[in-house]
DNA sequence: TTTTGTACTCTACCATGGTAGGATGTCAAT
DNA sequence: ATTGACATCCTACCATGGTAGAGTACAAAA
């Protein structure tokens, strides 16, 4: 049974050596101008969600740029599979604000709105921040040796300049938190939202000394967290969430192409 | 061949007007297997956000109940469209927890999980005491009177014992606050929460009292934010939320058959 | 040169048929 | 009487064809 998937991999799936040879070299430039080039789905297991996740992907690490066209069509070919999994995928990431459709007239990536990024990060902060206060003094001792731990693997990466695994542990600690005080649906919508700070967060160039502030406050939330104290844990995540967005500032300008508004 | 209604209805539909009296008596229950019967769609609009509302209308309304079935089949037969824009809408609805979608299975109507209202009425009251705070002091004059309008209309409302004009005021008082603080995302997700809230307030019978307080509330929110109090703002605003969910409690053994957990 | 009408192209949108898999009822075997 | 296998039904899911509408390019008229 290939289709048991186990939860708390943040690693996305990898359909390694899949069943159907794929008639098209990815790459190769099958008529198109420059293709996503995403791996085939597998048939296997539900088709939709893979498509929405193969292209949220695209979307946030900028593989195609705001503005670009995503046509049904051409992205089902692409693919491999009908318009119908394709079409279900773009109105979900509609919804979340990734793609704008025009009716009868087609499907485009959003551009980075900067209200849009600015309103993420309030709701963003909002939630966080009240997540945080309900769980100051509320922790099981498991659950803050997880987090000891987290933070020991965020120090190691970023003595290691990784910074691809520092996300993946910030994430996982952001996460973490929310669950821990049993807001599955707060991460849901946190996670939603991110969507529109995520594409302004890839373009931050790593500055060298912006992972160690990070950390820093990551282990500030977490003393307060331990020590109960609701009000600093809260202020504490507060600046934290404040910081993420300071990156996109620098890039106003340097980035204008972009960024509408 | 169903597509063949492009001459028949003409007669536009009021789509969302809000007004119309639904003539379901809570207390009262549905009683009768009778089909949902919600009006014919209009074949000229986009049909999938059409067939969307009206799902979510009944849903939230109760007048279709917990764990009952919505197949795509029988659900496009008593719409009179296809499949397709039925299952658009069913898709949606599972993202926002009212329906559970059970692949090969077929698709229900989501029980009312206390856990997910408590933690709907998290996530909303985390977001608009965030929103009141922000707003505090920052109101155009022209806001403040319309805000006074609403409040006037609504001590209206409570004197003629109008429950569904208070609860459409109550609803633009707090969408009116997110849009003065360029919040419309916020509001899009605290409507989205707010979906598993409505089906308990839904049940709330009309206590006496209670309206008077819901206005009271909104009264000192306003005052708060008027004179730029923006802790006073946020506490009001968490006291008043608190109150909404106060009733689901109330009903907690009354509902044991729609609630689960 | 500017404006307008028109044919064409491309799109999302919907209708509809086919398919795989879970649920259930029936019947035989123990 | 209980249990197991099997046949049937029903479901969501996907593939695919048709349709109307918005954009666009070009030609004709002013």
């Amino acid at each position: 049974m290939e289709a048991k998937r186990k939860l708390g991999a943040a690693i996305p799936d990898v359909p390694s050596s899949g069943t159907s040879p794929s008639p098209v070299a990815p790459g190769t430039g099958v008529g198109s101008l420059a293709p996503p080039a995403m791996e085939p789905v597998n048939p296997r297991l539900p088709i939709a969600p893979q498509i929405y996740e193969r292209l949220r992907r695209a979307i946030t690490t900028l593989l195609v740029l705001p503005s670009e066209a995503l046509s049904e069509k051409e992205l089902s070919l692409q693919l491999g599979v009908s318009r119908t999994p394709v079409r279900e995928a773009l109105i979900r990431l509609a919804d979340e604000g990734l793609v704008d459709i025009l009716p009868q007239r087609g499907s485009f990536v959003a551009p980075i709105r900067l209200r849009d990024v600015e309103e993420a990060q309030f709701i963003r902060e909002s939630l966080e921040v009240a997540v945080a206060c309900r769980l100051a003094g509320h922790c099981s001792p498991r659950f803050l040796s997880e987090l000891r731990l987290n933070l020991a693997r965020q120090e190691s990466a970023v003595a290691e300049r990784d910074r691809d695994l520092f996300l993946e542990l910030d994430e996982a600690f952001h996460r973490g938190l929310c669950e821990e005080a049993g807001l599955s649906k707060s991460w849901r919508v946190i996670q939603s939202v991110k969507l529109q700070m995520d594409r302004v967060r890839y373009l931050s160039l790593p500055e060298p000394g912006h992972l160690d502030v990070l950390l820093a406050q990551h282990r500030q939330i977490t003393s307060a967290i331990e020590s109960g104290d609701s009000d600093e844990a809260g202020r504490h995540m507060s600046a934290h969430l404040k910081e993420v967005l300071g990156s996109a500032n620098l890039l106003r300008q340097k980035l204008a192409h972009l960024i509408e508004k």
